[in-house]
DNA sequence: CCCGGATAAGTTGTGCGCAATTGAATTGCG
DNA sequence: CGCAATTCAATTGCGCACAACTTATCCGGG
């Protein structure tokens, strides 16, 4: 029965690629949900988002998204910066350190998805097939 | 960059499908791991097994079991019982609340595939994809 | 038989993830 | 303009996950 469920192969790849990432990530000092909001900041440049943005690109809410910036903000590599034109909204900068992490974790993509032991055509399809049961959920949410 | 990620699609689809399961889940007090835990004991029938087998079938630590566990024997399913060949070891069974609750959620699986979108051939592709890349990934680990 | 290593479960501490609430700032409607 | 509804981030509380450690039990060699 176990066996059967695709939510339990779901939750188990989810929690065993994180595993994968664990002690690539630890030579840095980051978690993984920590990695991924880097991974935004660098695709953003300049034009750093507010939270909500971040947590719109995550799908994760200020609850998760607040002490888990606090903490890369007290690791120096993100700046947390009232806007001036709305003061309700924090806009979430990389410093230097932040930016140049970048350069340093290239491989590590890579790395991950050799493990898996997918060639380039399943995971991509994996990924596409992943995204599109993602994005029916959340359209359903929305009515 | 974040869009190409396979593991940031899987952690994405695996929240989301949580998201389904949690209010289904809610009408009887369980949460997603609590409701594995569950999955496990029914399947197993009489032959309770001990918290290091659950641990083997869900890829949990007694970390993260006991406390679970406890919760679960607060709620009246399930009972906790020192081995008496191995005082070590900790049985655990289903009480008859926790039995009797199978036949309450037989549709809860069926609910949750069909909010993915996808048909059965896509479900079941996916999953053995899925079972195939957590298994190698933990053959990895035991090297 | 005894003791050293191994095994099982539990505990502690940290960091998510999410619901619910709070408080401050902004918007929009009358 | 004025104030009620909305938006945004932060906080609180709870339940996982997981590493590291503790305690109790068992096993096996000498």
């Amino acid at each position: 029965m176990l066996r059967d469920q695709v939510c339990f192969a779901l939750y188990a790849a989810s929690r065993a690629l994180t595993d994968v990432y664990r002690p690539l990530l630890d030579e840095f000092g980051l978690t993984y949900p920590q990695y991924l909001v880097l991974l935004v900041l660098w695709e953003r440049g300049d034009d750093p988002p507010t939270v909500s943005e971040l947590g719109a690109a995550l799908r994760l809410d200020s609850g998760t998204l607040s002490p888990l910036l606090k903490r890369l903000a007290a690791a120096g590599l993100v700046v947390r910066t009232r806007s001036a034109l709305d003061e309700r909204r924090v806009e979430v900068g990389l410093t230097a350190d932040g930016a140049a992490l970048r350069q340093r974790m290239t491989d590590v993509p890579l790395r991950v998805a050799c493990s898996t032991g997918l060639d380039e055509t399943e995971l991509v399809a994996l990924r596409d097939t992943l995204t599109r049961v993602t994005e029916t959920i959340h359209r359903q949410k929305e009515q």
